[in-house]
DNA sequence: TAATATTTGTACGTATGTATT
DNA sequence: AAATACATACGTACAAATATT
């Protein structure tokens, strides 16, 4: 009844090792050739059995080095559901450093690279904006500790520029907060945004900036932010490694401390 | 300088013919000796590039036919701010049943598995119990038109049968929602909650439940609901496939209806 | 029902390339 | 420069699942 096939089983074998913690945390693996000995199994047979590991994102492979299982970085927990009224604005760049402080971690952000572009149109569908219209573009990258920890596109309608909010145009950060400098500037006052929460698999490009595998999802955060008329007034989308992010929402009044130590740990 | 390796060219060719149509939704893909055939590469490497695809989510293999191109399913969207004192009464499986039934959709629920248990770490912490102390934990399996849906695992401290709330150990629906049976029974009130976000490889019952590849994602969602006194009053863990569901979460006032026309769509 | 053809899955072997030490 | 270890690519053979005859 042993149908299971041979990689799987020394998949699971190697698996149970890991999380009894016969195999340390951050410590080698044998070789390729080792493990072939010793489950007297072909090479190719051992690589789709780490395969099976690294996709469970218990092991990772470095060429020239060695298999070597994961540790699983301290996540860190971002709060979607901050008051849009106090403290920093509800401004999502302004969220995301009083997270991270709260963490004694050290947060950098690039400058934003500004570009003005026609938006796809699930972007211009969620900004209200008729086809072919152009947008204001910020990109940012965001760091934890030198990790690389999301990647931030804000859209903002053009027409914005036209009355005045010019600063969006600068490759430099709105350090009051992009939420209060429209509202000084074009009377703009966000009273409420929507976060969309997807998840999917990492393109290229994510792959590369955060380090992970070719086969690592991300979480995908649409959020949009409503002006006092009811209108759309900014897109903000961020992609999040789901290795090394959570999030939190707060519903009702009175909820005691989210202490992070109550997160859920990943020895289950 | 074409130090792309094979596979991952011919993934890319024919990630591009999917995207671009000319491969439909929904047919099937050439034989691997076929591929083989047209790209000049042996099955294996052909079986390298589909892997890479399978992983994107874009194709499916299914043995003795073929392998086809997915169709997405629309997804299914969660509000996770469901107000706790109105309407459905802020019951998770309340919460789900309207939400579903907003889009026309036909949901079902297997009776509750009722379990007493002495639960994991993570678990107790959450609901603040002594470690060893006992847990009723009741599990249903949810669907939408057929589809499997979600996993979800709701614990109650043991404290509450003792103290009268014993339809919680029953193996049936509690059809007016355990948190209203829990304030006329042991008057306790929920006054809200806090999800907790994660996402994280699907385990073995997962794919096999959610007939899901086994590198796939789930999202784990940890609510914890909270009574009067500021005490957790009952954990419910959901698990959901990342590749039919998606949350929104509101904050703020007055903010438009969420068509769910917004959602983004697949198609980048 | 049974046999057969087709297609993907598993397992092995070999050779060479590339990254790291 | 050399050794080590994973990555790519080819080949072969048979098993298992599915559909068809």
């Amino acid at each position: 009844m042993a149908k299971t096939p041979m990689y799987q089983q020394i998949a699971e074998d190697l698996r149970a090792q890991i999380e009894t913690g016969k195999i340390a945390r951050g410590s080698q693996l044998p070789t390729e050739l080792e493990l072939g000995a010793r489950y007297n199994a072909s090479r190719n047979t051992i690589r789709d059995a780490i395969k099976r590991l690294t996709g469970l994102q218990l092991v990772e492979t470095r060429p020239g080095q060695g298999t070597f299982v994961t540790i699983n970085i301290d996540p860190f927990v971002t709060d979607l559901t901050a008051d849009p009224k106090t403290g920093f604005g509800g401004g999502e760049g302004a969220t995301y450093l009083s997270q991270v402080s709260a963490k004694h971690r050290r947060p950098e952000t690039t400058s934003p690279r500004v570009e003005l572009q026609i938006p796809p149109t699930a972007i211009g569908r969620r900004l209200r904006l008729a086809a072919g219209v152009q947008v204001v573009l910020r990109h940012q990258q965001r760091f934890i500790d030198g990790i690389p920890w999301s990647l931030q596109t804000s859209y903002y309608p053009m027409d914005f520029i036209h009355r005045g909010a010019t600063r969006l145009l600068t490759a430099e950060d709105i350090k009051e907060g992009a939420v209060r400098y429209l509202a000084e500037t074009i009377s703009l006052t966000q009273t409420g945004y929507r976060d969309w929460v997807t998840a999917r698999p990492a393109d290229d490009n994510e792959q590369k900036f955060f380090g992970i595998g070719h086969d690592a999802v991300v979480f995908e955060i649409f959020r949009t932010a409503f002006d006092q008329h009811g209108n759309p007034m900014r897109l903000t989308v961020t992609v999040f490694p789901t290795d090394r992010n959570q999030f939190i929402v707060n519903v009702g009044d009175n909820l005691p401390d989210p202490r992070y130590e109550e997160g859920p740990d990943e020895s289950t």
